[in-house]
DNA sequence: GTCACAGGAGAACGAAACGAGAACAACGAT
DNA sequence: ATCGTTGTTCTCGTTTCGTTCTCCTGTGAC
């Protein structure tokens, strides 16, 4: 936050090493296998990268411990999710108080980041999506015909609905014999994200 | 939570071989078991790193006692949990090969123990439950009215249903109209487990 | 061209990790 | 009592690792 200076090219790939490493699961590497890994021949160089990367935050420090390349928070994937708010239809998202998150399993999460909403109201009852449930959305502005999407319509109103195009219209199914189907102009509907995962908690 | 200065790669090793010891139903080792099984030579190599372990808050303290090394619950709880097999109506559970393990968030966790199993089938789609989510079963022999239970009946068939009691007989509802309700004598019906949890990946 | 700078190679050093081995005390079985 | 097993503690040498240093190369700006 403080020391915004840009990442040279070698720390940005030396970062992104990082991160890959980190999310397959591997523990901490030691200079050597870093160097292997990336290429390199020389602890040195690569030890130059590391401490920019810690004076730019974004590695926590290695008082020479062993093994001690480890990624701070901020670049840190700790398999939490941002919880923003509650999804209802018909209503926009209801953001919850302050910066929540919440635990998400990996395999339940998309390539990339995604959020999380609380489900409100039982209009996706038939999806098998139930009042209070959690699910996860990956932010996304197209979606493949059939897909439960996040989608905000006349940049009002963002619903949870199963999403079809008919002939150049959009369709939003409620997965609810009481809830009507919705059929927009495409211009009227503006795609936020998919549905990629829920959790239920009994 | 207080002392937690990462573990050396060693530690680490000795730590993981424990884990997998205990998970495979094996008893307390001697340090010279474990020697061997770690390829070590020396039992004061490895008693260092059990101390250090002791000291992490992971390891049990032996007091000197024989066979003492036992791991600590927090060592033994990484956030997953135990992928026993496939459940559907009217069939035993399918056992999965081998130890398969999943992540599960805590939050989605009972208090105690918890296992994971595969839905096969549609009977429970009433209640959101689909082919192919993944539930969370507590292990108790009790519930109450309207929880959904592995139900094991007459020692055979397990299934996934929501159980009421009605004068002195036991109802076992599938979530689907396309399923009738069954009921059986108490006597017929050993409950397993509490439905406690529930994912889903779209 | 000169200059600055990013990037890498390699050597050297001190500290920590690691494992071997020996020695000793406590304990159990024979 | 005696012997083997086990936990514990110690020293010692080797390896690994982080750190720092110098030196080399390419590139772009002036």
């Amino acid at each position: 936050m403080e020391n915004m200076q840009a990442l040279t090219h070698a720390q940005q790939r030396v970062l992104d090493h990082l991160i890959e490493r980190q999310r397959e699961g591997h523990d901490a590497p030691s200079l050597d296998e870093l160097c292997s890994e990336l290429g390199l021949a020389s602890r040195g160089s690569l030890h130059k990268h590391i401490t920019a990367l810690i004076d730019a935050g974004l590695v926590a420090p290695m008082d020479g411990k062993q093994r001690g390349v480890r990624l701070t928070s901020t670049a840190l994937d700790d398999g939490s999710v941002p919880l923003l708010g509650r999804i209802a239809a018909g209503r926009p998202i209801e953001a919850i108080s302050g910066h929540e998150r919440i635990a998400v399993p990996p395999h339940l999460r998309g390539r990339g980041e995604c959020y999380a909403l609380k489900v409100r109201g039982d209009s996706m009852i038939d999806a098998g999506i139930l009042d209070g449930d959690t699910v996860l959305i990956e932010p996304r502005d197209n979606a493949r015909n059939g897909e439960v999407v996040v989608a905000l319509i006349d940049g009002e109103n963002a619903t949870l609905k199963r999403l079809y195009r008919r002939s150049g219209e959009i369709e939003l199914h409620s997965e609810n014999q009481n809830f009507p189907v919705q059929r927009y102009t495409p211009a009227r509907v503006q795609i936020q994200g998919a549905l990629v995962g829920l959790m239920r908690r009994y």
